[in-house]
DNA sequence: CAGTGGTCTAGACCACTCC
DNA sequence: GAGTGGTCTAGACCACTGC
């Protein structure tokens, strides 16, 4: 049970490194708590400050999440990775609206996953996968429009759904229907023009401004697990940063 | 010299906001050490690990930086500012080329600060400030057009210089004859398309997609003390969030 | 070498949650 | 009240920097 890793290394990343894998091995299901840091502290051979070192850091890289007087637990699904968080759809900006978006299916299907994305997804080259087409909108008329990439494994069981059964939020999904929980994600912001056939799925001229977000989403054990290309009305585009 | 802060926080939470006082009254220049933490342990009153969490909280604020064997420093310049890093002006990718970008003055001259600018530098109302319209282009061609508000004082130093005298970069210069430390800030993007000045000064079209970034820049201590506005080529915009 | 920050210990007591 | 994480102490020793 003790920590193999690099000895040079101090012993609270060790122990870090340790932990982690544990968590991806799954000894500790997403939501699920970890032992006290009393209970780690001994059973690594060490003092509480240095216990509590390492899950701090955990706790920085998002790997769990600990609430004063109930435990440490394993984080469950990426927060805040809604695509809206890039748009202004809202009416009037008056914030307090958790309008889930409608979706629309326009396609879900084997492909074959191309050089590009089969890169982004680290597979060795181009293999056979599922791919996904689907609107996302709000009542206020338009939205986004979404392609998603997925290796064959673990998702095959998305193709026995009927495109009606597809849920909105396809992160919770990924977890409890392909044992896949998204930790992470990397994405990139470009500026495009819409093709023609984008154009009339998204009820847009052909040739308007998009805002192209690409996301590559990692699984827990860091692994690059879907590709998502997402459009939406440039005009409505609106992001915030913050540096210091 | 102790802390006279709400004594319901932890110690360290106190010390951090009287240290952070303490530097924002100058009593460490940006570049400056601060004393040992054994000695700031001695004056708090504390032991060491209650001061090294004060000092940690700092260094995750940017507000101070540690380096091993030498000592604990006030941070200087805001890193990592340069509005080129929201756009891919370089050849062919190849990275390691700092080339600084050359800067051509439209304008620098005295202004009436509207209400839009008045209230990201948190003005009362319209008031006399300075304004700066320049370019900023790398040897491949097209760069970025830039507006630059700031208030009477303490920039009124500017106004002194001729514009081929001014510096490509402003913040340092700031810092040397304002006496003004940028320390964070925050932007926004957004999309939008080049009205017909703006195209001139850009040798671009009339109508052409730009990204826009909107920045308010604080100092030290805190207060908005320049607003800009960047526009760029849209087709070279890019920009990376991770998240988790 | 002296002086700095980095790691680690072995405790004590407090604050929060849940039964 | 039992169990959890949060704060704090008073030391020891290690690792890095620069004279």
């Amino acid at each position: 049970m003790q920590a193999a890793a690099d000895p040079r290394l101090p012993r609270y990343e060790q122990i870090r490194e340790h932990l982690r894998r544990r968590i991806f091995a799954g000894e500790w299901a997403p939501g699920a708590a970890l032992p006290a840091e009393t209970e780690l502290a001994k059973e690594y051979e060490v003092a509480l400050g240095t216990m509590r070192k390492a899950i701090e850091l955990m706790v920085d890289d998002g790997l769990i999440e600990r609430l004063h007087g109930k435990g440490t637990f394993v984080r469950g699904e990426l927060q805040q990775a809604s695509m809206f968080r890039f748009f202004r759809f809202r009416r009037d900006a008056d914030d307090a609206s958790p309008v889930v978006p409608h979706t629309v299916i326009h396609a879900l299907q084997e492909a074959t996953l191309d050089d590009r994305v089969a890169e982004r997804l680290s597979l060795g080259r181009a293999r056979r996968g599922i791919f996904i087409l689907r609107s996302r909108e709000l009542p206020e008329g338009s939205g986004l429009l979404e392609r998603i990439w997925l290796p064959y494994p673990p998702f095959r069981e998305l193709l026995k759904l009927q495109p009606k059964d597809m849920p909105d939020l396809l992160y919770p999904f990924y977890r409890s229907r392909c044992g896949v929980v998204i930790a992470r994600a990397s994405e990139t912001i470009r500026f495009a023009t819409l093709g023609r056939d984008d154009a009339a799925l998204m009820g847009m001229a052909k040739g308007a401004p998009v805002a192209v977000i690409e996301r590559t989403a990692f699984s827990l054990t860091g692994e690059p697990v879907e590709f998502r290309i997402t459009q939406g009305d440039a005009a409505k585009f609106y992001y915030n940063v913050e540096i210091k």
